[in-house]
DNA sequence: AATGAATGAGGTTTCATTCAT
DNA sequence: GATGAATGAAACCTCATTCAT
């Protein structure tokens, strides 16, 4: 789930020169990157221009505004985790397993970047909008990934433990990407897997569930 | 620890209009809450100066410039931080309480902005490093409330043990203030404390450790 | 004289597609209207491109340049106000009925807006000068019709007298399309006529003629 | 009425420097200029900095952007109009004298400028709508001044008559300024002086007025 | 000490125009 | 002949900062 670290169709660094396309998707590139990094205030867009290689006047052009362009990175972000997130029952240990490469990629991964993105904002009413459903349903595919059952009376406090989780998520990339902080900003998988794995695993799968160190 | 809602010296809504440190007190308070709520480049210093019901200028004259104002936000919160955490061993469950009582202020309490200014970077070097190091001390004065001792070899886990706690803290306070995702946004104390408490009982007092309910 | 409703050549609403004649013609129709009615900085070559259902690149390709696109349309005004307007002596009381209904026309025909051209200004050379000379025939043609005689001596206050008519019916068209200011914007041939006609005689048949009602 | 070439109280070519009321009124003055000649968009706020020896950024800070100040011009003018437009009924020849004034001092005087105003648009709602009930309140000035009453029935009319005298005038201060089309732009009184009279009496004093050359 | 006027750098956006296809 | 992608200049505006009172 989450990134399955599949190569991107755009991974090109050379635009062809004259696609519109390819220019769009360079820009959403570049764009998120740094504002996902830098904050949306922090970044300007000439910088995402020059990122991409492209002329600042596009992003006008295919965006209509540096907020369509932080819009339509929210709308990828949410669009690309949704499509990479299992949409039934799955199996704890392994989603488990999932989630702890999610955060270890940071902060050379592309896909942590993803999820900072969601924390910013650009004080846009669409923008926001969109990030807080995005995270609400990011929300629910876990929980039901989880085992959670809609039908069950009073499920609530398995939807708020899903969250916990993710809120774990954000806070052990921020720390890492954004704040630079030590030792959890050079840990690797060895060391943040096994509590982590005791997080998730006590969050998601109950008090009762085994909380040792998750598989390799 | 954190705040322990000692009443703060400078909670004088009117200053006394000729006091140097009486108007750097306000500038600084003002700015802690902005800074923290909506980012070091998305606050103006006119709003700042206004919300101190100070004049603009003045911001330069104490602080030097938006950046030192920052730091100088940096600082003091390093320091509270600092005088409110206990230096030696704590009892566990009442220091879980307290960090769940931390986060539970949220969105509305004081405290929890203390903890995302240290998320807050203005791309300044000093303030960066302060933030840094805040958080690095802060995570060691867990880790010790918590039961390390600095000479047991291979203590570095019960480190970022701490450092997680640390980051859930971080993760859970920003959902609830900056996104306002349900349903963590609107919980309370009766439904994030028994998650929290697993959590950071998992984290410092290790998986042996009773992971209930916290007390009330 | 002025409109004399002939239709017009270029009315096709479709154009053929590759008949580059009917691209300008079609091109220098939308130009005109939008330049009348917006004034010429106002004026987006884009909008005239999408009004004749034409390619920006166009305008550039046929004209050269926004610029050069409205000395064109001030040209092609200059022409037909030309061909438009009678060349010798004139039958004054029609003479009159000609100009009450130019400007009663506006602000829904296409004729006022013609007039209106003319008092646009593009900042360039060229077009300026066209207007200043189309203006300037124009007066002459005008005071000519009205039986001027440019052999006699003295006869420039006719020419001015001449001007002066112009004048009011450009003042008048400006009130009612550019301003809508009440009630002038709202009066028909009925509330015009009568104090138009009397304006138009004094200039120019002279305080002696007839004064009264102009002929229905 | 109309301008009655008071020596304007800040006339002052250089500003005292750091007076914000000079700043606003050097602001207002050079903007109308620039407006009135060359056109809302033409004009850059740029050169009416310049002109008033201004940095850039005080239009923003006195008049929240361009269509701010432009609306400040179109409050100003209106209430100079207002404030030299005699309220009650006045002497008819002695009106139309004024009338005639007014014109001739174009193009080089400051008066004739303000009238050219009232024509700009900048596509502001308000701005719009101030310059349409200027003129309409002008209008009624000048009508009671040529012996309107209100309570007569069916006096319409003479509202319509007094508003076509405007429009000359605009007519000719157009041609005048901004046209600068011969003869009319350098007429002096005694050219224009007979015919605008002739204009102006049969519009506001009827046909049975003697409307012969103005007294001088 | 404090105020508010003034400044200059830099940000986003618009727009006429040119370049490849 | 026609299209749409791309460009660069310039416009308006914001904001941290400095100056004079």
């Amino acid at each position: 789930m989450l990134a399955e670290t599949v190569p991107h169709a755009d991974d090109e660094l050379v635009r062809s020169g004259r696609d519109a396309a390819a220019t769009q998707r360079a820009l959403v590139r570049a764009a998120r990157r740094r504002f996902a990094t830098d904050g949306y205030r922090a970044t300007t867009v000439r910088q995402i221009a020059a990122d991409a290689g492209v002329n600042v006047a596009l992003i006008n052009r295919y965006f209509e505004s540096k907020e369509g362009l932080f819009e339509a990175c929210m709308k990828r972000t949410s669009n690309e985790l949704d499509s990479q997130t299992p949409t039934g029952t799955s199996d704890i240990s392994s989603l488990i397993e999932r989630l702890i490469a999610h955060v270890v990629n940071a902060p050379d991964g592309d896909d942590p970047l993803q999820l900072l993105l969601l924390l910013r904002s650009s004080g846009d009413e669409n923008a926001d909008c969109i990030r807080r459903r995005t995270l609400e349903h990011f929300t629910q595919r876990l929980a039901v990934a989880a085992g959670w059952n809609a039908d069950v009376p009073d499920t609530a406090p398995i939807l708020l433990r899903a969250q916990l989780a993710i809120a774990t998520m954000l806070g052990v990339v921020m720390l890492r990407t954004s704040a630079g902080v030590q030792p959890v900003a050079s840990a690797g998988f060895d060391d943040l897997g096994g509590p982590l794995g005791q997080v998730f695993g006590i969050l998601l799968a109950g008090p009762g569930a085994p909380s040792g160190t998750p598989p390799r």
